[in-house]
DNA sequence: CCTGAAGTCTCTAGCAGCTAGAGGTTCAAG
DNA sequence: CTTGAACCTCTAGCTGCTAGAGACTTCAGG
């Protein structure tokens, strides 16, 4: 039996996001010590390695409870499985697209700039305008 | 002058996230009607769309701040306009390869996967366990 | 001039996916 | 038995908006 600090470690999740999971019902609530305290067993442990791994990957929280209630049922086809992935791929795929996209717009506005004053500045200028813009990439992207 | 939704319509933006844009001093507190409207002349506008089209170009809201505080200085240096710049351009790449190598990973997993029933899928079985990946891409990578 | 619809106002709350903190309890080592 | 790390619950915060409630303003048509 483990701790959830022990579990954090093991899978690789900070103690509030196990938490954090439980309370949105990725995770089932455990067993509790006689003081209260979660206590987890093997299962736990490959369940929160399986949400850790999917978000690596990139899917959702809501694909993942999706993804987990289906490896909650070995015996049905992988149909919906193999679909999750394929929308995950797409939306990778789109997200490289466009941010391939902001890239080369991002490059030219650098080489053009002349390292000059603000006024003359090739970065402000193209940021102010877009019709300075070689390339749409109209939908908006945030980058942490 | 421009009315709120006029504004909007012009630069692209909703009218919620104008007043979003107010409410966290990107934009100025503009003049009002006789009714408590708020009223905009161009210089919002142009303010407005720069602020839209470095959300396009994925700056997030706080480098826009200082783009813009940059901008407002015209005789100043550009150098720090390039660094702000390039910065955006350093956290564009890094996406790109985290992505790149989602990309990667998810096709193997999709062309693996024979369509039959959950319990020999390719797809939860990698989910599952990360050693069978083929490449790192620990870092956690949200895709909406 | 009046009506009604569209637009605007402020305020609060919600989305993802956590993260951080307060203030208190429990557990394990020494 | 004491200490201090780890745990508990609860609330609030982060980014960048978006949605809704309930009230007011504005403008076009009749």
């Amino acid at each position: 039996m483990l701790t959830i600090g022990k579990l954090g470690d093991a899978a690789g999740v900070k103690v509030p996001t196990i938490r954090y999971y439980e309370q949105i019902g990725l995770l089932p609530e455990p067993e509790r010590s006689a003081g209260n305290q979660r206590l987890y067993g093997k299962s736990a442990l490959e369940r929160l390695a399986f949400i850790r791994h999917s978000r690596e990957l990139g899917f959702p929280l809501e694909a993942i409870r999706d993804l987990l209630s289906l490896s909650d049922r070995p015996d049905q086809s992988c149909a919906a499985a193999d679909i999750i992935a394929k929308d995950q791929l797409a939306a990778v795929e789109a997200r490289i697209a466009r941010l391939t996209a902001l890239k080369a717009e991002l490059e030219r506005m650098i080489t053009q700039c002349a390292q000059g004053t603000i006024a003359d500045c090739r970065i402000i200028e193209v940021i102010g305008d877009h019709s300075h813009c070689a390339q749409d990439h109209r939908t908006s992207e945030a980058v942490g």
